[in-house]
DNA sequence: CCCCAGTCCTGCGGGC
DNA sequence: TGCCCGCAGGACTGGG
């Protein structure tokens, strides 16, 4: 399932698309339910054809396009999304296609074989309202030990339940909570503020040890193949699993 | 503030 | 080879 290390590798994975223009866009059609496009299709269209990709981003385990003018495209995964450069794993799930001015360019695809996923054009009003920090908490390789701590020992929930909570940090789910409190050798089940300041920073330190080496790695592919980087090729890093 | 159950959707594998 | 069912656990909502 695309944690923060698969959706950083998504996102280093269509870096080649910043300075392109949009061409088209459209759903796929598909045997089984469309995803979710928001707002409707023809606005969404509308609104990103013409326009210039201006950087790429990612806001937890979400992915961005920054478009010129101010827009931007928010890509979400959920649990079996996959942003494409290449030929996605199979047809029948491919979800919707993004073309460029440029003929030469390959399409950026967005495949989900469950289709829990979706694509949210906003303006940066709505942008800031959906993720901002009210909204979704630092990033888990942004955040420092210190604010860890505090919002750790903040609460009276499993320390595992509340590394899932978005708002308390951003990007860590159920694969990966679970390799971290492993290395940091915390039980999942510990309350947050029974945690030492010294438990908090050995959770800290394994957050971006296991986070950063994951996306060294190209995360996690598990055996039902549905995760794999832009280029459709597995991930190594279910090979270090520890625990999950 | 927190917790839990339910919802979205599809494919897979266990049990029979 | 075939059905039924639980499960995967991301984000969100409604009720307690």
């Amino acid at each position: 399932m695309p944690e923060l290390p698969e959706v950083e590798t998504m996102r280093r994975g269509v870096e080649p698309v910043v300075g392109r223009r949009i061409a088209k866009v459209a759903r796929t059609r598909t045997k089984v339910k469309p995803i979710q496009i928001t707002p409707s299709m023809r606005t969404f269209t509308r609104r990103a054809v013409g326009k210039k990709i201006e950087a790429t981003g990612r806001v937890g385990k979400r992915l961005i396009l920054h478009l010129s003018g101010g827009d931007r495209i928010v890509i979400e995964p959920r649990m079996t999304g996959l942003a494409l450069l290449a030929d996605p794993p199979d047809r029948g799930h491919l979800r919707f296609r993004m073309e460029f001015e440029s003929p030469g360019d390959s399409p950026l695809l967005y495949w989900d074989r469950r289709g829990l996923g979706l694509i949210r054009l906003v303006d940066s009003k709505e942008f800031d309202e959906r993720y901002g920090p009210e909204k979704v908490g630092p990033d888990a390789l942004m955040i420092s030990a210190g604010d860890l701590q505090s919002r750790l020992q903040a609460t009276r929930r499993a320390v595992k339940v509340a590394l899932l909570d978005q708002r308390l940090t951003a990007g860590v789910g159920n694969l990966y909570a679970s390799e971290l409190l492993h290395v940091a050798r915390i039980h999942p089940a510990r309350i947050g503020k029974g945690l030492s300041r010294l438990e908090c920073a050995r959770i800290h330190a394994a957050t971006r040890e296991v986070l950063l080496d994951a996306i060294d790695h190209e995360g996690s592919t598990l055996s039902d193949g549905t995760y794999r980087n832009a280029l459709n090729q597995d991930g190594s890093y279910q090979n270090l699993h520890r625990v999950y």
